[in-house]
DNA sequence: TGTACATCAGTGAACGCGCGTTCACTGATGTAC
DNA sequence: TGTACATCAGTGAACGCGCGTTCACTGATGTAC
């Protein structure tokens, strides 16, 4: 990696950590310099001014997020190509994911920027909404997949089904943050599980 | 109300909704008594400083949750004194106030504080985490009263499950926010009851 | 009822610090011929 | 291989503005006697 990719990236996880912790606004160009060990003028050589840090910022957050996405539940259809118990073990994966983090959840992005929307202009904020969107699709894709080999057993809005991965992850690192407990948003990955087979195996 | 009073509940719900848009950091107090129409002498006499404003906002906000969720269930029960159906009749009238708010749901205070935990003391995150505590007490013993009832299809873990109440709730509003669409928390919240309504009642 | 004093709900001016941004510059590395 | 130039990855100093906080003050209302 080039010299000044590496102190690009080595901002950009400073500033992330940050952010997630104390919000765009409030996280200041002058600590992260200071964690980075350069001047002022070096962070303006690698980002024109803030906002296009929390552009880059999010643009990658999303890119990370789909490969995570991709890897765990691609992994899991390796280990059973039944749709639904293909889903429940990436399902299973994720949750052990999010509750094996020692410092515990970090936080999303995606949260943070979203209650420092008026610190944005549209372009981050679209930039946002289409990696939620693409969330949806990518769940919704799995969801079918299960309805069409088993038919759920209450009428069911797959689009909110599938916003529902998100929702309870979102939710349950907040919970998780607030109790200092990163057992809570594995827990509630689990209970959604616990949804989904509810919802989708035939009665007993 | 006394003069003084009312100046004071209207920088609160200035601040409010200016921290949830933006965060508390983000927030300034110049901007506040601008739209007030004080001084900023006339903040100081009503708060002693930025951090007091931030813990008077968390602990009104709590309170008033709270007799949010008493009203709601309060109601749901009269309705149908059951313990399941009154709390899948709450969760729909939580879903529609929810989803009946024409401007979106101007988002929840614990969740921007989490995301800007290290602006405060530990003080207001014990507050914080003590009011999420207070919930999941509260859901808990709603479904307590369901379980021993109606014996659950799945082994669950009944703290969890309430969690999920407001997780999904803190999850939906998120995605509600960030796709500028208020039905998107109801019907997670509807997603949810869907749940409740397949873990408690017996098969068909 | 009048007077003295206290409290309430602020005002106005000043403070020093940190913030994001700009600009002219520089030394090290890479590329063309 | 040497030389000239370009690009990369920054430095250092300065800027003006807005921020949270303090302090001495004031006019209106309330209370005691």
């Amino acid at each position: 990696m080039a010299k000044g990719t590496q102190t690009r990236e080595r901002i950009m996880d400073i500033a992330e950590a940050a952010i997630l912790q104390k919000g765009f606004g409030a996280t200041s160009i002058e600590e992260l310099i200071a964690e980075a060990e350069i001047t002022k003028s070096g962070f303006f050589y690698h980002f024109p001014d803030k906002t296009q840090l929390a552009r880059a910022l999010m643009r990658r957050y999303l890119e990370r997020e789909d490969a995570v996405f991709d890897e765990l539940f691609g992994r899991a259809a390796e280990l059973n190509d039944d749709p639904l118990h293909g889903f429940l073990i990436g399902l299973k994966l994720f949750a052990e994911m999010m509750g094996d983090m020692p410092e515990g959840n970090p936080g999303c992005l995606v949260a943070t920027y979203c209650y420092n929307e008026r610190l944005f202009d549209g372009d981050i904020r679209q930039m946002t909404a289409d990696g939620v969107l693409s969330w949806r699709r990518r769940f919704r894709r799995h969801l079918e997949l299960i309805a069409e080999k088993y038919p759920p057993r209450e009428d069911v809005d797959l689009d909110a089904l599938a916003d529902m991965v998100s929702g309870v992850v979102e939710g349950g690192i907040i919970m998780s943050k607030v109790l200092r407990d990163p057992k809570v948003v594995a827990d509630q990955i689990i209970q959604f599980r616990t949804y989904i087979k509810l919802l989708f195996q035939s009665a007993r």
